[in-house]
Order: structure tokens, then C-alpha cells, then sequence
DNA sequence: TAGAACATGTAACGGGTTACATGATTTG
DNA sequence: CAAATCATGTAACCCGTTACATGTTCTA
């Protein structure tokens, strides 16, 4: 049988709620599993070629704006049922301002800082745009249980980022990102 | 001028410390940066050859038990100068458990509680291990301030994984993680 | 003296990233 | 009617991962 990578698996885990075009799953993916499981537009649209090659997926028929919607075939859901009961591996973090921090004595403080005080800024937004997803799921019923949690994760996520960044203020820039923050 | 990866760049940060084996820097650099910058021996000695032939490490005499010690060259101090400080680029995290969670209802509870459960014990150990790393560290003058700051991120990230792991028991499992880790 | 840990690599594959090309439809 | 957005893809490169091969030195 196939064998899946997650990025393909999880693109069949989409189209178990019906037929999508390969623009389709770009937004969903990306707004749904983004966050936590990076994957481009090249990558989708490479996914669905060999995933139609294998016959897991079924392209249609050309639609408006030469859209293609994809369904998952039943040797596609059998694949998915496949992948999915296998146990996750250890999650893999690449974290650029880290590596920053840990060579951080090859670096004028006051870079060090402006790359700390620049992150910290998307992550706030990110925050921000958990914490209203929030407020709507939780106004939903029923709610979404797993939705739910990676949301929760992600808000757990970025308020430890962000406690950290903060963090940094005291060990070693002194006075200078707080300051930084209340300017423009 | 030769385009630094990260991974590279870091081992020429590494040998700014003096010239390593091969065998030293996989050491060195999966317990100081392993934890948020995934790497393996194959990378570490592919990198070494490249950097080599690019002229900015050199490798020295074979020791015994074929041990070669890079040193890093003037090129190789300016190529990582000028890498570091470059802002660096945002995390990039990739999450199976997440897709797991997220793929929840194509999943049998009993088997996502079993997933959640046995990732569980390798966090905690990880937060184990950074609070015995943390008490050795503050215990040394002078501390180290950045060695410090990626641990204290290392402690703050799994303690969030931690809690965000122990309050899916009340949004989905009910009181079976719970039980479970009372278990052996 | 056997097995564990040390030590160095090569080969191949898969997949993530980046850059590029092209055109249709909507909206201001 | 111009610009933004929608939409689909290809090509190439780089790099991360996995599997394998080989030999050495320490230690129980």
C-alpha cells in the first residue's frame, strides 16, 4: 500500500468532508493545520498529482477558473484510516532566534534585542487572532472539542512565547525592549 | 560569498571555541541547540565537506581513532558574521500530535488518549532534565546569560505542552489520561 | 573477550522551499 | 480598465532523513 506522508495524509483527512480543488485545500490547510504543520502551495498541488497517480484521490471535471475538485476515492480513505491510527512522532521545532540567543556573544546586544523586539510582534498578532477564534468557537454549539484544543494549545503556545520574550527584558537587555515596545 | 544554512553557520559558531571533530560538533550541537534545531550526524558530516571545500572550516591531521579536528578559517569567521547577524527567519514547528488531535474524530478515543498519554512521559522528562540543567547553571559564576535564556525557554515550552496535555482531560477524555498515568 | 560506545563516513530518497510562468475573474 | 485576488501548476535546488558500511577503543 502507499505509503503516506503526513502532509498527503492530512490533505485526504480533508477531503473526507467532501470534493475540494487544489485552492481549496491550500486555504484550509493553511488556516487549519498552519500553525503547527508547515506546508506551501507547491507542495499541495505536487501531493495531489501522486495522490491521483495512486488513486487515492479522483480528479473532476474542469470547472470556472480551470478549478479541479479532487475526491478521495475509497482506497483513499483506507489509506487515511491506515495513517491515522499510527502513533504521531516527537513534534520537530526550527527555532531561528534561538539560535540567535545561543550565539548571542557573536552579537551586538542592540541587534539581539531588535530581533527579539521584532518577533515579538507576530507573535502578539498571532495571539490575538487565537484568542478571538476563541471567543467564536466557544459561542458555537456543539463546539468542536478537537478544534478546540489545538486552538488551546496555540494560545498556551504563544503566551509561552511571548512570557519568554518578555522574560528576556530582566536576564539581559536591561530596560531596553520595554522601552522599545512603547515606541511606533 | 557562500551561502550559509543555518545548520552550517552553527557549527561554524561552535568552532569559534576552538577546532572539533566531527564527532565532537554532533555532540556539542545535539545538546546545545538539538532541542529547537533538529540535526543529525549524516547533516553535521555532509556540512563539514562542504564547508571544507568551500574553504571555511580545515580539517587537520587524523588523530587516533581516525578523529580529524576542523578549525574554523577567516572566511569561515567573516561568512558567519555576516549569517548571524541577519534577522532570523520565524519558528517553524511541525506537530504530529496536533494532527492527530485535529484529525480526532476519524480516531477511536481510547486510541488518541493512548497517543496523548505516552507523548506525555517524554515531555516530562525533557522539563526534568532542563530543571536539573537550570540548577547547575545558576549555580555557576558567572552564569551564562544566553545558555540561560534557551533554557528557560526549553522549561517554559514544556511546561506549556505539559499543561496543555493535562487539560485534555477535561475537554475531551474525561478522567481516562488521568487514571492511565497513575498506571506503570 | 565480547559488547558497548566511539568515530567517520556514503548513498539514496523524499520532501520542503523558492522561483517562476500563466491566465481568469472580481472589484474599485 | 487596472489592480487585486483567485487559481493552477512546473522546475530546480537544498536539505533533512534513513539506511547502511566500516573500523577502533574502552570496559565489564
Amino acid at each position: 500500500m502507499y505509503k503516506l506522508n503526513a502532509t498527503a495524509a492530512s490533505l485526504l483527512g480533508f477531503l473526507h468532508e467532501g470534493p475540494m480543488s487544489g485552492w481549496d485545500l491550500v486555504t484550509k490547510a493553511q488556516t487549519v493545520i498552519g500553525d503547527f504543520w508547515s506546508l506551501t502551495p507547491s507542495q499541495i498541488y505536487r501531493e495531489l498529482s501522486s495522490l491521483a497517480t495512486a488513486g487515492l484521490v479522483q480528479a473532476g471535471e474542469r470547472e470556472q477558473r480551470d478549478r479541479r475538485p479532487f475526491s478521495i476515492t475509497a482506497e483513499g480513505r483506507a489509506a487515511f484510516a491506515a495513517w491515522i491510527i499510527q502513533e504521531p512522532s516527537e513534534e520537530t521545532i526550527r527555532f531561528p532566534l534561538l539560535l540567535s540567543v545561543s550565539f548571542g556573544k557573536y552579537l551586538p546586544k542592540e541587534k539581539l534585542i531588535s530581533f527579539v523586539r521584532s518577533q515579538r510582534s507576530g507573535h502578539q498578532q498571532r495571539l490575538d487572532g487565537y484568542r478571538q477564534q476563541h471567543s467564536k468557537l466557544i459561542a458555537q454549539h456543539p463546539t468542536d472539542p478537537y478544534a478546540l484544543a489545538i486552538l488551546d494549545f496555540g494560545l498556551r503556545y504563544e503566551e509561552a512565547v511571548l512570557s519568554w520574550i518578555d522574560s528576556l527584558t530582566e536576564s539581559f537587555s536591561t530596560a531596553e525592549i520595554r522601552a522599545a515596545e512603547n515606541e511606533p
